[in-house]
DNA sequence: GCTGAAATATACGGCTGCGTATATTATGCG
DNA sequence: CGCATAATATACGCAGCCGTATATTTCAGC
């Protein structure tokens, strides 16, 4: 094996940089060589082609999602502890260097117009749906409707908080507080 | 006065259209004139270039949203109905032909990528959330991170039920019950 | 019918992107 | 030391887009 100057990593690390700051077109070939100071020979020897590595990156998001899942929320025994959690770790479904707290929001947003991208979007959703009625089952409350609005109090929330306009960590706290005290 | 082919806001339209299947990238003179069957001729005589024509975009959501808020939410006197509005409304900010529901996940979309475009969501989401600290006040509720959780799960719910994952006036109205009956 | 302006269309130069084809550099290994 | 291949770089053809400059059509008023 010879040296290896860009990894796969650099690559989807740099697409992700150029997914939260200019949104899904901006993920091309040339324009993530530049940002990494390489060219586009070594992005076309990395991966096969742009849908390919953009696979690669919806991948990628997924699998940390579930990674962040079983060991930040599932590892916790207290349910009620398991709760505040969803609302602590909220916004950081990705490492920074994948773009942190941006990463949800573009995610949801690329969703919008890519198929490929919106099919792991529901993914996740089913997912982390899963995760929030099993949580709220666990302290008596069985309402779908219920689970859709932590989720989408989840989701809205985050967006505020990537815009500043909100905390998320408080709202989210508010509504858990009214879900479980009473 | 001549005869008027293509109308300011059959290219507007066309914009909302271009925004909400295709993205903020998607909104160009070339692929616009293609999708009315003009040209860019025409594209250029109607607005000055693109920048102007998406002030333009941006301005119409603005008053549109204004509008909705006047004669949908504001109309109503009686204070608890004027919360279930809100329920009901929240995902018909803009009129179908400029998209529909989709308009608000796409605007929002779009701002995480054009300042311009930001700027104008959080103009929007001042407005906004100033009616429902209102709103909330005229049920005798004041806590800001309440109004930022109704706010959010607004803005939320709005986004899963553009991907067809959930029903926005249902949960909604699930959080407004906790909230105006205890 | 003519004329002039309004509205739209076509033509152009310059730039950027994709994906491939072809160099060029580096390095592990014999 | 030299060779084969891994890794990166450069060069190319093709296409799309922007904004302008230049036609061409369409109509109102005379």
């Amino acid at each position: 094996m010879n040296k290896i100057k860009f990894s796969e990593e650099a690559w989807l690390a740099a697409g992700f940089r150029a997914l939260t700051t200019d949104g899904p077109t901006a993920i091309r070939a040339e324009a993530l060589a530049r940002s990494l100071g390489a060219s586009k020979g070594s992005f076309y020897w990395n991966f096969a082609d742009l849908p390919s590595f953009k696979r690669a990156m919806l991948g990628l998001w997924r699998e940390g999602v579930i990674q962040e899942i079983e060991s930040h929320i599932l590892a916790e025994p207290d349910k009620f502890k398991r709760l505040n959690l969803l609302a602590i770790h909220a916004a950081k479904a990705a490492p920074d260097e994948f773009g942190g707290r941006r990463t949800e929001p573009a995610m949801r947003s690329w969703a919008l117009t890519e198929p490929s991208a919106l099919a792991v979007v529901n993914e996740v959703d089913e997912i982390r749906l899963s995760l929030v009625a099993k949580l709220l089952a666990d302290i008596g409350k069985s309402d779908p409707a219920l689970v859709h609005l932590v989720y989408g109090a989840f989701i809205g929330l985050d967006d505020l908080a990537s815009k500043g306009t909100a905390d998320v960590t408080n709202s989210l706290g508010v509504l858990l507080r009214m879900v479980t005290d009473i």
